[in-house]
DNA sequence: CCCCGGCTCTCTGTATGCACAGGGCCCGTA
DNA sequence: TACGGGCCCTGTGCATACAGAGAGCCGGGG
């Protein structure tokens, strides 16, 4: 009965638990990747670490590095543009055929929802919560886009994009402002506005960018505090 | 010298044969994809294999069947339909980018190639000159816009539609009008006018998606005569 | 003291072996 | 004859074994 799959093969599992660990930054940019000492770490052997790394790889999670050897991909600035440009490309338009055909009362509910939330630290210091919520909107717009290789192509970007995430800080005035414009794609799809739906993501991907670099500039190597 | 690099790797080899017998239809939707008979018919181990068929399942080439075993993804007007729309918002990003970016000399001299190419089958009959005439527009559009995730992310769909394109037929006045949108698309890059390569990009998918509708309707199952 | 050459040693890439699970087929029964 | 159950067998997923290549290191020579 769970939502997400079990799927208990190993492979798989490494797979996670590898990108999880690059996304919190627990293995930081530029850690080397080894076979051997992964495949001991996770209790398996050799061959399901290599398909793990393997996938890493093509979702530019990590890169060969000397011709020998995998290593965690860097983080700059440089990247982190790369990285919302194909963003922007692919959300502005997955916003614009969810609006179309998405069912405006999921949309309309995820906007209460959005309005509703609290974005203090105060009260939810991980803001697990919040960033819940935002990743139901972004699994919401995917299903109603209804595209499944909009999806995969989305599936690495979100990805990088939540290890960006950490480097930079959640001031608690830009979380407010992300969730208004939330709100408002949100707002937007509900009432099939593709247009507004695809200008208010470009425009959130903007602010959340400007955010993004002036923060990641002091945290290239380290993660945050 | 070569410009690609040999990369001598079994399981490189595998891919590479594998995507290219599917691309060229000698592997047919819904062919299942035995790691075993693979491994004999290209020479090597299962080893490589399975890692080539994982590529394959990411690209979107492959899909689980049964949940066990794998087969060549099937082909039908959606799926057509969903490539379709990654591709625009991918090459129309693309285009734009490259339009402010891009060297203008080279696409120029793209654009008069493109006007002086000629696309008749009986000076080419596999329209090989036009088609690699066509490719390196793509990889100069990938340069110019110096976006290693856009090229990531576009890699798969570009290979998508070679297989959707060996289903359609290549009537001559179809592709006399494509070489007049693509040289369109070279000439707007090279003026840097980002908005008409953009739309430009666009118009030609149009056109490109409904004449891929209506040929691939009739030959979902076998390849082209 | 610095540089170069060879050696070793580790690490990747590939091959092979093993166990389990799912599906198909055959046989028995109603 | 049609249906159900159980067995076999193929095929995947994982583990292990093997070979080659590149990097690092140590020693010798200038």
């Amino acid at each position: 009965m769970s939502v997400t799959e079990a799927a208990p093969r190993a492979s798989e599992r490494a797979y996670r638990a590898l990108r999880d660990e690059i996304v919190r930054w627990e293995l930081a940019p530029g850690t080397v990747l080894a076979e051997v000492e992964l495949a001991a770490r996770l209790g398996m052997s050799r061959t399901p670490v290599r398909e793990a790394l393997a996938r890493l790889v093509s979702d530019g999670l990590a890169v060969a590095v000397g011709g020998r050897g995998l290593a965690v991909a860097p983080m700059d600035l440089d990247q982190v543009r790369d990285v919302y440009e194909v963003r922007q490309a692919l959300e502005t338009h997955a916003a614009r055929l969810a609006a179309r055909r998405g069912d405006p009362g999921v949309f309309a509910a995820l906007a209460d929802e959005l309005a509703a939330t609290t974005t203090s630290a105060d009260a939810d210091p991980g803001h697990v919560a919040y960033y819940d919520l935002v990743a139901r909107l972004d699994a919401a717009v995917d299903a109603a886009a209804g595209n499944p290789y909009l999806a995969a192509a989305l599936a690495p970007v979100r990805t990088h994009l939540a290890r960006i995430r950490r480097a930079a800080q959640h001031d608690p005035a830009r979380l407010a402002a992300a969730a208004v414009e939330h709100r408002t794609i949100a707002a937007a799809i509900a009432a099939g506005d593709a247009d507004l739906a695809a200008h208010a993501t470009h425009v959130h991907l903007h602010h959340s960018l400007q955010h993004a670099v002036a923060n990641v500039a002091r945290t290239t190597q380290e993660p945050p505090a």
